[in-house]
DNA sequence: CTTATATATGAATATATGTTCATATATATT
DNA sequence: AATATATATGAACATATATTCATATATAAG
């Protein structure tokens, strides 16, 4: 009868193989990450709930926030990259507007959460 | 007639007043965005990922990732402290699960966004 | 065209954050 | 009890990030 084979780690050396191949690709979890990171910041955050509402330029996100107009562009600046907000000039400012219904459910999912 | 009054700033100064008084409380959007940098860091989203299948201990998660244990550990320890995980001693391991059925709905909602 | 208004952007700086290394703590095994 | 295994934690360091300041760009108003 064969010694009980020690075991190594705590458990689940095979469990951990197969998660390994069915995790998402890297570039996936890139991206997701740079998303939660988008909204993982309070000046940002507040923008976008703020978006929520109404589209806004960023003379009224500054007034809004009580934060320079530099900082509020540099933060939009960052969204607008990763596909969060849209724009369009209107008049004498550029309002902008949540890209997305992902972006508001991902919002509502997290108000959600700490609201409980 | 009276002169037009002179626009200042580009609009809406008192649909900005409006939404100061709806905005969220400040503690809800700093707990909020709290969330949301705890959920953007590309470690900690693996790891939350991988806890959406399956209950995991330290050393699993280390295995899986490619990563020390320390900074396993530590990330474990981020998440812990927000509440966005639970764990629990058995056997040897201490196994992390997620917390709350919220998170996996915020996991899932943002990966519709990405791989949309 | 000239001036005022609105937004964007680069550089600099202060702060926050993730990983490593060393080590402490805690449980299991013998 | 002694040893091995598993996890947690503090300090240090390198990197990332948010805001400010100065200024460039762009559109509107006169």
């Amino acid at each position: 009868m064969p010694k009980k084979a020690k075991q190594r780690g705590p458990v689940n050396v095979k469990a951990v193989e197969t998660l390994k191949k069915r995790m998402k690709p890297e570039p996936v979890i890139a991206q997701l990450s740079e998303t939660f990171k988008a909204l993982g910041d309070p000046t940002r955050t507040r923008i976008l709930l703020a978006l929520c509402d109404l589209a806004l330029c960023v003379y009224d996100l500054a007034l809004l926030l009580n934060m320079s107009q530099s900082a509020i562009s540099h933060q939009l600046g960052v969204l607008r990259h990763l596909k969060l907000v849209k724009y369009k000039r209107q008049g004498r400012g550029v309002y902008y507007s949540l890209d997305d219904e992902h972006i508001r459910h991902l919002l509502y999912e997290g108000i959600k959460h700490v609201e409980e």
